[in-house]
DNA sequence: AGGGAATGCATGACGTGTCATGTAGGTTGT
DNA sequence: ACAACCTACATGACACGTCATGCATTCCCT
């Protein structure tokens, strides 16, 4: 009943072999647990956003951010920032978003190598119309199985492992 | 201070429209660290694989359910069913792997529609190279960062909202 | 037996994400 | 002023995921 995953293995001490200490079994099924969650949710609230809006999770998250911007405009790079996303996908992704006329580029006079990206009347009607249908999505799959002492600890516990994972480098 | 997200939105009694009852504060928070720490995690332990291992983090899943299974081999569907999986996912990832090596077809005496996936010599060495660090990756960056009862609280939360999908249909 | 429905799987098209690399424009030190 | 460096961003190649569709084979019902 034991995967590569499951046992203790004690090697012996041969050079360079590097004991593993592998999960136990309540690591295991957390863990397991959590990966399943987490492939289930995301695969379900992308296809709610795809069918209902034809936005994918992530031009959802895009517009998010440009609808809070002040002007509705940020440079690249802030995006970046606040997203944590790889520079290229982002670049790639606004690329693709422009093609649909969700966003714009403008001018940037006080620095010439880039620019700002702008959501558009489109991209604003788009995410008004998407919001809605993906908040309900996400209470009804997520949210609404959950107590409030849940919530805390997940809270928590993200805050904690996000952290974590900055601080790794 | 305020997005699509985070006000309560009543709105009047046109027809039609349907009032959005739009997360709280702690809603807001939880689910926003939730996705920060996913992006981040799966980002990271993907990357570690692929760097390490030259496997994707779909490469890993599909060579752990087939080295748990008996014979090193299973069918599509069972795969799919345990993986969770897209169907047409599944497969184009199989003829992937086929490719490079990993997971070779077996002729399938009692269903001539489908075959076995069986794991080469290759895909074993590549997961067992992979494992150890894997599994360290996967402590540093996120089990090591909680406690017990931290753990135990998302194994429910996890199980709870992976049944909530699940009867969601 | 035989015809319709369901099952197991593949494929093409297309959007998405990553890595490696390129490039124009800024910044800094001397 | 100019070289070295850094920053902001784009791009090509290729792996990955989804949807729609196609096609055998098997199942089930009469």
């Amino acid at each position: 009943m034991h995967s590569l995953h499951d046992v203790s293995c004690i090697t012996g001490t041969l050079d360079g072999v590097t004991d593993t200490r592998w999960l136990d079994e309540d690591e295991q099924r957390a863990w397991r647990a959590y990966l399943r969650m987490q492939a289930q949710l995301t695969a379900r609230l992308g296809r709610q956003l795809q069918a209902d809006a034809g936005l994918s999770l992530a031009d959802y998250e895009v517009l998010v951010q440009l609808t809070d911007a002040a002007d509705g405009r940020l440079r690249p790079f802030e995006l970046q920032r606040c997203l944590q996303w790889e520079q290229s996908r982002l670049s790639h992704h606004l690329a693709r978003m422009q093609r649909r006329g969700l966003v714009e580029r403008q001018e940037c006079p006080e620095d010439a190598r880039g620019a700002f990206v702008a959501i558009t009347e489109a991209g604003r009607a788009a995410i008004e119309t998407a919001a809605p249908g993906h908040v309900a999505t996400v209470r009804r799959l997520f949210l609404d199985h959950l107590g409030r002492d849940q919530l805390r600890t997940l809270e928590q516990l993200a805050d904690q492992v996000t952290a974590g994972i900055d601080a790794d480098g």
